[in-house]
DNA sequence: AGCACGCCGACT
DNA sequence: GTCGGCGTGCTC
């Protein structure tokens, strides 16, 4: 009997491909196979989805190569699987598949995490009341989701923890998702001794070979645990029970390249494949999530007030930037020196992930914002323009401030080392470390730097994002925000959300052993929202403000974004394929009669206009009715073929529009 | 996405 | 004269 196999491809081709097997192979093959095809010039792996026993075409098929597996390491879930996220993310199927499937041709034997010598598997930790009631609410599984909103150190962990021991003693399987670093550090290790042989861990050092070590494992049922950052969300288990979100807010859970995939919702339709449980949790949710839980419909919140260790949330200041001089305020650096004197710590965070500049004045805190959208204004050199880049307004620069009418005005920003050399100014005697996304990426350095900070090498630790998540360290008393402006002024909708959710992380690396924390928070707007309500640690009433604000703008979570990039080498061949794009958009939007049609926000470049010499142009489309906005744009990218030179990237529910 | 084919410019 | 840029088209 002859064979033929449907196969998908690794390309951004929305199509699949037919080949023909040879007599020798047609006892082999199986879906779940990974095959090496000719395809045009070259030769690449091919996924099996389907076997089929005839296939009539009007042109010659090739032969299969040869097959890559033994045995199938996928199967009809994970194909499933695959042809949803191409329908929802807009990529190809082949894309999806093996986004989702390790790459490794042979499996590696060395394990992917050294087993520790010390196994601290501490005694039976005994359970507070909030703790006890969370756990039995979700194994109940009233809900299909739950979330575990609660602060720093009320025992999220545990709670997580005893839901999977529980779903594993049913034989039920437990996806445990954690943002990439803290992977490398304590909590992997914990649950790899807790669930000592019977977890798989997927981390991104992994050598391919690994990885399919890994999967393999978790395919046949060897494991019942797996842990590992966004992408262990693909774990292929058959008896899934429980996906666990730890830190729900984090942004790495959405893929940065296609498909651009989140996590979450990735979990959410394998949960409700697999009728498992969902439970996320946090102490600052997103905005997404904390809408979620005000409906209750789908997601139950469940509380946790109280820290387990004791201790009190520190106690929080906000210097008022605009009567200092320098960038480490008389106030800081006095608290600064007593803790020093303490011989305690203090970490200095500095967020500079926001690299466009930002136009305000020097005087008043003044700062240039978009009057149709709740965002700042970018400054664009090549045009000397303050440029909205979500409705496409723009003006002139300034160089009076129209509040107070002061001189003093202009961009600004600085950096870390700036600080630096600053705070060495200041402190003389005492040894600083620095610690940002540059000098994180040898490895090595970041794990020494902090293993000296942890020993007390180091008395002041200023860094970026990486000094701000899940690191403990016992004796930091201080935490200085050297400026919490620097993340309201990316140009975006999100920014306040991130700026609170980002000070509330900082402020919890103080004094979380003992009542002595302190959290000094310096910036320009003390007035601002996040500022305010991150000073008094009002989470619910940040979160029910933001909301509001959003309601009355119209953007998530009252809407769905959907941003597609027009890129290409030749610029006016992308502004020219972007309007063709945008007029596909509009017409087809102007046929919906229905309520809740979607609209085009904007057709302009990209904040970073040139990316290795492509040029970008994004169009954004916004959709109160965020099924309406994404056959929108199935429909128009069906109907749109890009000509060669131009490539269209899909950004489901973008993040950031970069 | 790759990769080949094909057509125009400045170099051994 | 050719090497090589990138626009165009195709891949079961």
């Amino acid at each position: 009997m002859p064979k033929f196999l449907s196969l998908v491809l690794d390309i951004p081709l929305k199509q699949s491909f037919t080949y023909s097997v040879p007599p020798d192979l047609e006892d082999l093959v199986r879906v779940g196979l990974r095959v090496i095809v000719p395809f045009g010039k070259r030769e690449i792996t091919g996924y099996i989805v389907d076997v089929l026993e005839t296939f009539e075409a009007d042109y010659q098929l090739k032969p299969i190569k040869r097959i890559v597996d033994k045995e199938p390491l996928y199967g009809k879930h994970e194909v499933d699987l695959a042809q949803w996220m191409s329908r929802f993310y807009l990529c190809s199927q082949g894309e999806a598949l093996s986004m989702m499937i390790p790459g490794g041709r042979r499996d590696s034997g060395t394990p992917a995490l050294e087993s520790e010598d010390d196994l601290t598997i501490g005694s039976v930790k005994d359970l507070s009341a909030e703790q006890a009631a969370a756990i039995e609410a979700i194994l109940s599984g009233s809900h299909p989701m739950f979330y575990l909103y609660g602060i720093t150190g009320s025992g999220k962990s545990e709670v997580f923890l005893r839901c999977a021991e529980a779903m594993i003693e049913k034989g039920k399987q437990v996806i445990y998702l954690v943002p990439e670093i803290t992977l490398t550090h304590q909590l992997a290790r914990q649950v790899v001794n807790r669930f000592a042989g019977k977890v798989a861990i997927l981390h991104s050092a992994l050598t391919p070979s690994q990885r399919l070590a890994q999967w393999k494992k978790i395919k046949s049922g060897e494991v019942m645990l797996a842990i590992g950052a966004r992408s262990a969300v693909f774990a292929p288990f058959e008896n899934l029970g429980l996906v666990i979100i730890d830190e729900e807010h984090e942004n790495s859970y959405k893929s940065g390249n296609t498909p651009r995939y989140h996590a979450r919702q990735v979990a959410q339709r394998r949960c409700v494949e697999m009728k498992a449980t969902l439970v996320m949790g946090s102490a600052t949710p997103s905005l997404e999530a904390w809408s979620l839980m005000k409906e209750g419909k789908q997601m139950r919140c469940l509380r946790l007030d109280n820290r387990v260790g004791g201790g009190v949330p520190p106690q929080v200041d906000v210097v008022d930037m605009k009567f200092e001089k320098r960038t480490i305020s008389r106030s800081l650096q006095e608290q600064m020196k007593l803790v020093l004197a303490k011989k305690k710590q203090v970490i200095l965070f500095l967020n500079r992930r926001g690299y466009s500049y930002f136009f305000h004045c020097k005087s008043c805190g003044y700062e240039m914002v978009c009057p149709n959208c709740t965002v700042s204004l970018t400054y664009h050199r090549e045009h000397n323009e303050m440029v909205c880049h979500y409705c496409g307004y723009r003006r002139k620069p300034i160089d009076v401030c129209p509040e107070c009418h002061s001189l003093d005005v202009g961009y600004s920003g600085f950096g870390t080392e700036m600080v630096q050399q600053e705070v060495q100014l200041l402190f003389p005697n005492a040894s600083i470390a620095r610690l940002d996304t540059d000098s994180a990426k040898d490895k090595k350095h970041m794990v020494s730097v902090l293993d000296d900070f942890r020993n007390g090498k180091i008395d002041i630790l200023l860094g970026t994002q990486m000094v701000a998540k899940g690191l403990n360290f016992p004796s930091v008393e201080l935490v200085g925000i050297v400026l919490a402006d620097s993340g309201m002024n990316i140009p975006d909708f999100r920014s306040q959300e991130r700026t609170f959710s980002l000070l509330m992380q900082v402020s919890g690396r103080a004094g979380r052993y003992n009542d002595q924390g302190k959290v000094i928070i310096q910036t320009f707007h003390p007035e601002n929202a996040a500022v305010a309500y991150a000073k008094v640690g009002d989470v619910d009433g940040f979160f029910d403000q933001e909301l509001l604000m959003r309601k009355e703008t119209g953007f998530p979570p009252y809407s769905r974004l959907i941003n597609l990039v027009v890129r290409g080498r030749n610029q006016e061949k992308v502004i020219a394929q972007a309007a063709c794009l945008e007029a596909l958009l509009e017409g087809l939007a102007s046929q919906i009669t229905v309520e809740g049609a979607p609209t085009v926000l904007c057709n302009c470049e990209c904040p970073l206009e040139k990316i290795a010499s492509n040029w970008r142009h994004h169009i954004l489309v916004m959709g109160t009715e965020a099924s309406l906005a994404h056959r929108l744009v199935a429909s128009a990218l069906h109907q749109y073929t890009a000509p060669s030179g131009i490539y269209i990237e899909v950004d489901m529910d973008p993040l950031q529009l970069l």
